[in-house]
DNA sequence: CAAAATTAATCAAACGATTGATTAGTGAAA
DNA sequence: TTTCACTAATCAATCGTTTGATTAATTTTG
């Protein structure tokens, strides 16, 4: 049927993706990806047509997803520059464990700067969230709710390298927490609220005028 | 000679680095690095003993000269906790930039979470570092500079998180900042001054007791 | 409807190329 | 002579991909 062939696709496309994410694009070969998916490694390139194809296709697939969840981001104007900002941190770092791997894979291979062309799409992807951040701040800058003197590029990069260091080097911050943060239970229930409150409190100590450090 | 020795080493190691972080461990084949090097291949394994070797070796060799300028800052009681830690700041833009691809090629490899033999070596020497830095936070923790209820982890977190962000996507960060960061005049004349101001303030006013931020 | 023809899905096996690593041997220096 | 730096040739293993054959599903035909 049609429909088993598109469930197959898209479970080879799961799969695919987090190995890709554990082990690189070189690291992981067709033949892991296809025993791990439990198919043939003839599927992926009947499928596929090539490995680089199915590492495009799994692109293809998230980039919807991605735009639908940024229309919701900003177009509010009920709410101040402070609260929408601070929305967007909650937004972002709540959906860490969704897209994590997803988000590792971006990272590695948009260093790859001598590769391919790839690099292209998926800055083009992410700087929509990026710009959507930015026209937050700027306007908090305008309408005088934020410090004139702000570095606004550097405060979107601390945004997502802050939480980019987190999720991509779990080794890392594991020990530098002092627990396994791939645990989703700590995760969920004490780094994620952890991180909102942290992000929230040290950008709004850079940003914001009024100085209400309790709660 | 020896000396000779020892210069061809170094210039198999200065190839390499350029070489792994242009392709990635993986897509670094020996063969490309020992023709780039001008060498046969087998002397690599003659002198490193594996690909890995050679990895760790470049490794150890950029990280160590760092290692010891951490913990002479950390050792230096004339200061105070405050002034310590921006000193870090100051000495980690001003190093790292200047290895902004070998950065690239750590934080690439250390994403692949399924390849312990490599990550975790790499891990163990980066951590090094990071624990010279927690020190000195905690020391202005208990000394009373700065806050009581502070985040260091995310701190940290914060500190490496930022850099890595800049430096390990120029495509997104050049969109970001409005001008391209692989620039080295622009990058050394603009971004690194501009950096070290942004995390001193950005740290100072999330840390430090006395609320100056004038100038 | 049923048989035949056609297409799609899947598989084991093998392809040539490339990988990291090793070997045996060379020649010069000590 | 022994040691050392070095090379060309070669190793087994693995890579991504292709193949020819087989099965399952669908369509066409009588």
């Amino acid at each position: 049927m049609d429909k088993d062939k598109i469930d197959k696709k898209d479970h080879i496309l799961d799969v695919a993706e987090r190995v890709f994410s554990d082990l690189g694009f070189d690291g992981a070969s067709t033949r892991t990806i296809s025993s791990e998916a439990g198919v043939n490694m003839a599927m992926l390139n009947y499928y596929f047509g090539s490995k680089e194809g199915l590492f495009l296709a799994i692109f293809e697939r998230k980039i919807s997803s991605f735009r639908t969840l940024l229309q919701n981001i900003g177009s509010d104007d009920s709410m101040s520059s402070w609260d929408k900002l601070a929305k967007c941190i909650d937004n972002y770092v709540e959906r860490i464990i969704v897209n994590n791997c997803f988000q590792k894979l971006i990272n590695r291979e948009i260093t790859m700067t001598k590769r391919w062309d790839l690099s292209d799409k998926i800055v083009e992807i992410l700087m929509v969230n990026v710009f959507e951040v930015r026209k937050i701040i700027e306007e908090g800058l305008n309408s005088g709710n934020f410090y004139k003197d702000i570095d606004i590029p550097m405060v979107i990069a601390t945004m997502f390298g802050t939480k980019n260091y987190i999720i991509n080097t779990p080794q890392m911050s594991s020990l530098i927490v002092g627990h396994d943060i791939r645990d989703e239970k700590f995760m969920e229930e004490v780094l994620k609220p952890r991180l909102k409150t942290y992000m929230k409190r040290l950008l709004k100590a850079y940003l914001v005028n009024e100085n209400d450090n309790s709660k």
